[in-house]
DNA sequence: GGTCTACATGAACTATGATTTATATAAATG
DNA sequence: CATTTATATAAATCATAGTTCATGTAGACC
């Protein structure tokens, strides 16, 4: 596993819709399962996989309070990358689902 | 479309090994997809589709010279965009592609 | 100890994306 | 103008990743 790899498997985990709500959620402070579901509105089987993603990714970490699990960032820098990425995509109009332009 | 599935499309097109071995090459300046073919040592159409595919996401550009299409990034915030994502990934070891530690 | 709540997991299914192969196009060159 | 060079593209194949469904586990509460 190259270096190249892992950075890829890394901007590729942040890089899901649903995973990146879930970030951007997390910025805010830390969030039990419980939370993500009802706030996405999405399966909970659905969001305990992609929080898993995360884990695997040393993206996100958790801590256990009686049968609730409460995931947060490793890192607060990770806030900021997204943050910044996020308004460097606005600035540049990146990827706004246009068609290419064909004639040069 | 909304602005999340924008943005992780975004990355999603940065988050491919051979994509973001296409962009780190561009940091350096513009180049041609036949030189790019050989640094990469893939196929010429396989390169081909990778920069259309990071074309589509507005994250480079063409510009032709007789036969030759040489190609460029955007912007150079982009730059340095990929290179603060690197560093922060090996800063906190992010997906070392190691197997997640199941007890806590 | 049975039941409820909160979360995780594995298997199956589905969708998306990467790669190859073959071919097309367009500019340059003899 | 036929050929070579440089690049693009479409279709087919192959691999990866997202989603659902059904079930498992572990703590809390009666």
């Amino acid at each position: 596993m190259t270096i190249v790899e892992d950075q890829a498997r890394f901007l590729r985990c942040i890089g899901e819709p649903t995973r990146l709500q879930i970030l951007k959620l997390l910025t805010r402070g830390e969030r039990c399962v419980g939370e993500l579901t009802n706030v996405l509105n999405r399966e909970q089987s659905l969001v305990s996989h992609h929080l898993r993603a995360l884990k695997e990714c040393n993206i996100v970490k958790e801590r256990q309070e009686a049968q609730k699990v409460y995931y947060k960032l490793t890192d607060t820098r990770l806030a900021k990358l997204i943050v910044d990425c996020e308004a460097l995509m606005q600035e540049l109009s990146l990827c706004k689902c246009q068609e290419v332009n064909h004639e040069t």
